[in-house]
Parts: structure tokens; C-alpha cells; sequence
DNA sequence: GACTTTATATATCGGAGTGATAGTATGCAT
DNA sequence: ATGCATACTATCACTCCGATATATAAAGTC
């Protein structure tokens, strides 16, 4: 399940350009499968050359040429069988958690700027999920209901534990060791 | 915070090869950090030749020469000021979600194989934070703690929500819809 | 005794993905 | 009038991932 698989799940629910998918990545996909210009573009290249998608060129005014997106019945099978892959992995890749193993080489002040501009991001996609929420995830299939509430229960798990053991991390440190004599 | 500031880090703790880190890849950063060899190689290549680490070759008959890195004095600043970063990102890849997004083109028969696969993943992780706890933890450095917690806390969150959410995915899909008539 | 797996140790390479950058136009605010 | 957001495309250098290659010994298994 490679950024090319899932921009081919996104199209087999209506047709989009690059510009509509990186709108889906930012919003829905955010927390769990993030992806730039830079694999999008490529991806529907690639997708298009294979014959898993029709592209179809909309002049604008001014603006590019709008480039929209179809899947073709090729797509829609080759989907089926990516979805047959019986162990999908789930990976974190997180600069937080290694920072905080060298917490006792930081002073509490570093320490306590990165959790508060954590937490900050995990605020960030609270209010998100919140919004998702509130705009129409009834309507949603099952399986993005699923994945949404998933997103929302880790994040707010995270909170949890950042609250309740942060302590672990600022009470003495080897800067605060070496700060008090 | 890049596999190069990690590996740099692993090293001010003592010294080791390329080999060793990779063992601590697996063990205490495998939840949130994975690296291989394709990665730390090439990193600790360009760290010896930035002068962070010093490189020594020891002759071993049969086995290829054992490599023994150690830190230096501008590896460990370098590192002082890696830590500086004020927010280090935390970043979900999961072909799980994605694959989940897509359930209702799946047969109830490929989700609960899905599921399966990952509880299994769940367990061994569990497991590996339980052997963790019994292995003299205690003596872990507060942050190692701190970050051994967070993966413990978040698999079991992650367990929790799978087993009280699946019957999101395995009721009506389109699968199930179409068989059933 | 033969065979396979596991452990020790190095290293490279193709391909995938990231993040920054670039170009070009409209419209809206300050 | 200058900057910023939105709309739309695209590429490029770099980093990282996963698989593979190479070589040997010990330990388990059939």
C-alpha cells in the first residue's frame, strides 16, 4: 500500500486532480498517511502510464491546465488486489520519542518547549477530528469512521500519558544535576 | 533528528559498531525509531567523516573487521545541539488505516484477517515492553522510561480501540452487501 | 553425518518518499 | 502597492527502506 495505491482507493470515489488529492492527504489522511506533491504528481503519472487511470485535460485561463483524474476498470481491480495484502503495517516514526531519550542531556527548559509544542500538535488534530465530527461523518463509510475514531483515541491516549508522566522527564537531569552543584 | 543524530546519540552512551546499533534499532527504539543497515552504514560513514565519531578497525579472523565507533568531543556538541530542535515531529505511516479506509470493497473474511495480523503485532510488541519492565528498567535513564511508557501506552490504546470499534468495519460492506444479495 | 537456522559482521543498490523550490494567475485584505 | 492566500502544475536533491550479497562459526535438528 504505497501513496500510488492509495491515490487509486481515493479516485475510486469520483475523479479528482493532484491539487483535490493533496486536499484529501492534508485533511482526512493527515494523521496516519501524509503525502507531498512530490509522491502525488509522480504517483498519478505513473498510475496513468500503467492504465489504472484516464487522465483528461481541462484548459484554464491563467491558470495550468487542469488535469483530472478517472479510474478505469484496470484501477479498480488492481485496487481489489492491493486490498488483499493480509498484513498491512502501522509505523511510527517520531524525532519526539528519540529526543526525549536524550532528555538527560537537555536542560528542563528544552525539555518542557518540546512537550508544550506536542501538545500544541496534538490540539491541532483534536480540533480536527472534532471538525470531522461535526461536518457529516455519519454519512461516512464504515471504514473511515473506524479510521478517524482511531486517530482520535491515540491522540487523545497520547495527552493522556504526556500529562500524567511527564515528570519522569524533568525531575533530575544531568543539566539540572550539574545546574544545582 | 535523522538516523545520523540517533546513531550519535546511541554513541554517546559508549562505544559500537555498526552491527550493535542495529540491535538497539530493534529493541528499545523498534516502536518508534526503525532503522537498517542501509540506513545506519552510511550514516556512520558520514559521521566519521564530519569528525563526530572516531573509527577503529579490529582484525577478527573469518568474520570482516569489526568497526568500533566512538564519539568525539564536536560529535557530543553536535549532538547538545541536535537536541536544541524545539519541536521534533511525531509521524504515523500506516498501510493499516489506509487499507481499513477501503473496507467496504473488502470481504469481511480479508478485515478480519487484516485485524488478526495486527492484534498479532500489538501482542509482540506488548511482549516486548513486558520483557523490557522485567530486565532491570528501573535503571533506565528517566526519558528511556518516559518513551518505553508512551509505546506501552499507546499499543494497549491501540488494542482497546481495535477490539471495541471492529464491528464498524465487518457490518454491511459492499462485499457483504452484494453476497448476501 | 548432513542440513538448516541463528548469530556475527560488513556493505551496496534500486526505488520510494520528503521537503523545498519554482512558475503563473486571480483575488482579497491592509 | 504590497503581501498573502488560493488554485494548479511540476521537478530535484537528498534521505531512507528493504532486499540482497558475502563470509564464517556455532548450535540445533532430522
Amino acid at each position: 500500500m504505497d501513496v500510488k495505491t492509495v491515490c487509486l482507493g481515493m479516485l475510486d470515489d469520483g475523479e479528482a486532480s493532484g491539487y483535490d488529492l493533496k486536499k484529501h492527504f492534508e485533511s482526512t489522511f493527515a494523521h496516519f498517511f501524509a503525502a507531498g506533491y512530490g509522491s502525488i504528481y509522480p504517483a498519478l503519472s505513473s498510475l496513468a502510464e500503467a492504465g489504472l487511470v484516464d487522465c483528461e485535460e481541462i484548459p484554464q485561463e491563467g491558470k495550468p491546465d487542469r488535469k483530472v483524474y478517472r479510474i478505469t476498470d484496470a484501477g479498480h481491480q488492481h485496487l481489489l488486489d492491493a486490498l488483499k495484502q493480509p498484513a498491512p503495517s502501522h509505523k511510527v516514526r517520531s524525532e519526539f520519542l528519540a529526543t526525549m531519550c536524550f532528555a538527560h542531556l537537555m536542560t528542563p527548559e528544552q525539555i518542557e518547549t518540546v512537550l508544550e509544542s506536542r501538545v500544541k500538535d496534538i490540539d491541532r488534530y483534536m480540533s480536527m477530528f472534532h471538525e470531522f465530527e461535526t461536518t457529516g461523518m455519519e454519512e461516512w463509510p464504515g471504514g473511515m469512521r473506524f479510521v478517524c475514531g482511531f486517530g482520535k483515541a491515540m491522540t487523545e491516549a497520547m495527552r493522556k500519558y504526556i500529562e500524567e508522566n511527564k515528570h519522569m522527564l524533568t525531575q533530575q537531569t544531568a543539566a539540572s544535576r550539574s545546574a544545582a552543584g
